[in-house]
Order: C-alpha cells, then sequence, then structure tokens
DNA sequence: AGGCTGAACTAACGTATGTTAGGGTGCTGT
DNA sequence: ACAGCACCCTAACATACGTTAGTTCAGCCT
C-alpha cells in the first residue's frame, strides 16, 4: 500500500526503494569494477540506478565521492573483521589462517567493492590518494605483523615479511578478478583453499 | 653527424630516435600501468613522447590498436618463455618451478606492459576482448595442464587445477603492482621468492 | 633531378564528459 | 494546513576526448 503511494518516485523495475545512495553504490561498485571508473560514466551510472545524471548529484556531491564512499566502507568492513582476529590469543599460525578466511570472506561477500577497493585507487584525486596509501599500509601492517611473528617463532620461512605479505594479499585480492558465485566453489571454500595453497603450498607435504 | 643532419626532426630531450613506435608503445605502457588507459589520452601521451596527439596516428590506427599491441606482444613473451619449459623432460615440480620463475622474469622485465596485459583487457572492444581471453586462456591451460599432472602423481594438492593456476597466477601478476625495481630485492629473487612461498607455502617444512 | 613516402604539423569536427542552475512535486513534522 | 525538505527533473555549460582532413618537409630510390 505505501509502496504503491510513493510509485510515482520509484524506480519501476524494483520493488522497493532501498535507500538509494546504497543502491547507487552497489550499481557503482558493479559497474566500477566491471568497466573501470573512467569508462563509467554519470549518465550510464544514473540509468542503470533509473534517474538522471543531475539527480546522482541530490546523494554525492561528485563522481570521485562515489569512488571514495565505495573504497572507504570497503576498507572499514576488512578491518572490521581482520583486525580483532589480530588481537586475539591464536596460535600464530592459525591466527594467519583465520585472516585469510576472513579478509576473503568480506572480499567475496563484496566482490564487486572489493575489486573496485583493489584496482581503481589510481583514479583518486591525490589527497585523497594519499589517505587512501596510508588506509592500505595500515591494513597490510596487520598481515605484515603476524608474519612477522611467525618468523620470529621459527614457524614461517626466513623472508622479509613485507615481501611475504604482499604476495599473499595479492593472491587473495586478485580473487575478485576470477571468482563467480554460483560455480563449484564456495565462498568459504574458495577462503579455505586460498588459505591451504598459501600457508603450506601448492605440493603436498606429506 | 647523421644525428646532427636529422635534428630538426628529432625530439630534442632524446639523444636518438629508437623507433617511434616502439617509443610510443613503452611510454604508453608506463602511462596505461600508472594512470589506466581511459585516464591516459592521446594528447598526454603524445607530448610524453614530444609529438602533437594527431601524428600518432601515423604509427597506429587508433588508440586501441595501440593497447592491443601492448597486450599481445606482452603475450608473446609469455609464451616463448614459458612453451618450452611446458614441452621440456622436467620433473613436474621443477618445471611448475621453472615456470614461475620464467613468468615473473618477463613480467619484471616488462612490468608497465605486464601490468597493462593484466589489467587494462577490460578496455578493449568486444572482439579484441574475445581474442584476449582465448589467448589468456591458452596461457592459462599451460599451467592448469602442470598442475594437473602434479595432482595426478600424487605430487600436489588435491584441488581442482583451475582454481589453483588461478591463485597461482594471481600471486604472480599481483606483483607488477608493487615490485618496485632499485629495492632491496632483484628482479630473480623476487621470482625466486614466488616459486618458494608457492609451491612449499608460507610456513617452514623442515 | 624529381617523384614517392613516412612522419610530423595545424586546425577542426562531432561527441561525451562532469557538473551546475533552476524548477517542480510529494511526503513529513509542526 | 502549510513550510520545509528530499528527491528528481530538464536544460545547459565548458571542457576534453578520439579522430580526420589537409599540408609541409626531409630523406630515399630511380
Amino acid at each position: 500500500m505505501i509502496e504503491r503511494a510513493i510509485e510515482g518516485t520509484m524506480v519501476t523495475t524494483e520493488g522497493r526503494t532501498p535507500d538509494r545512495k546504497v543502491q547507487i553504490l552497489a550499481q557503482a561498485a558493479r559497474m566500477f569494477s566491471e568497466q573501470g571508473y573512467q569508462a563509467t560514466s554519470m549518465r550510464t551510472l544514473a540509468e542503470a540506478v533509473g534517474i538522471e545524471a543531475a539527480s546522482l548529484y541530490s546523494h554525492f556531491p561528485s563522481k570521485e565521492s562515489i569512488l571514495r564512499a565505495i573504497a572507504w566502507s570497503c576498507a572499514d568492513d576488512f578491518f572490521h573483521h581482520v583486525e580483532p582476529i589480530v588481537r586475539s590469543g591464536l596460535h600464530t599460525r592459525a591466527k594467519l589462517r583465520a585472516m585469510i578466511v576472513a579478509h576473503v570472506d568480506v572480499l567475496l561477500r563484496n566482490q564487486a567493492a572489493s575489486a573496485v577497493f583493489a584496482d581503481e585507487w589510481r583514479q583518486l584525486g591525490p589527497e585523497l590518494r594519499a589517505a587512501y596509501a596510508h588506509l592500505r599500509d595500515r591494513y597490510e601492517q596487520l598481515f605484515r605483523g603476524v608474519i612477522y611473528q611467525g618468523v620470529v617463532e621459527n614457524l614461517f620461512r626466513n623472508a622479509e615479511p613485507k615481501y611475504s605479505a604482499l604476495i599473499l594479499l595479492s593472491a587473495l585480492n586478485g580473487t575478485a578478478q576470477w571468482y563467480r558465485a554460483g560455480g563449484p566453489m564456495s565462498a568459504t571454500e574458495t577462503a579455505e583453499l586460498l588459505a591451504d595453497v598459501l600457508i603450506d603450498g601448492l605440493v603436498r607435504h606429506v
């Protein structure tokens, strides 16, 4: 009833209007991840949402602010899921495994936004790019720290944690490029395969 | 002398004119990898090369053809270095290791182009994108095949080779994003670290 | 010597872009 | 009931884009 009453202001293709801001962000994440930020125009984004380009400016002050919103909310998500694990009392190896699984879980439940987060930061202006770099470095530090701990405990191979972390995160973030929901592997299975392969390697050890 | 004689046609910032086509491709690879394909205009590319935008069309029929040239030459490079190893009689494990090292060698000696190859294929038009997908799939097949062989021999963990290969190549290609020449790790050291970590894992196996 | 070619130039075309201005309309709190 | 607000619209602006047309000029082959 209420839904009918406001139909005039609604997009006809959707049953409800779930906060346009959220809807715009979701669509933008999808399009940015598929075609790239620059290749997605405000007009095509607006059309996909069902409004006019100028109407986007009722919700966001600029195109860049949309990208920023996607990237930052994504970063928040990663931090909120991984940071508690770092502070937990888990054994180093189990801790790293849990971090990997959590990271991939967030990534695959937010695949489009994660792809944007990982790839499209170059399109940010100088100030936002600097802020992004800081944010990302802080996140990578979480992994560097645990890997460093593992090296000290003689558990992990003796390599510079900085590079181990970069290899690890490259492999994890790459998942956003090739994983397709609905395929033979669930998100959880994928997360666990990644943890297995990265911690123990491709080869079978006994 | 000869160089002086043709000075009028030369760019002043460079000592020689090393085949403009090559120069354009190198510069384009650099700019595409740093700012993205769409964010790099023909005008800024031309300016970086030292000519006018319209002059680029003396060497390439379109912007897309520049991207294509970069991507395809990169693919050639990967194939020419990795395919012989696949056909070699190496033991499966040594074979995979050699493939990884060869891949990373090509990638880091051609870092900008490799980043473009891995990231900017979305910007290709439909026909070229289809051709690219075919090319890339054929390349991934090289890795899938060797991994499958390793699984059959009970050497590698029993996971779908398709996904193992994707994880592996994600980690390798990600290197193009973070590796910086002149740092503490040489290209070869980086290649070997990647091989170690991906084959044997982050943990130390006695 | 003289035409051909490759590579560069200037100028411009048509289109698409991000963004702004200004106006309308319906829900909501007082 | 009515002011205010949130949201959307149409129209337009200035700029930037990829590309084309037409021209010039130097070096090479015959």
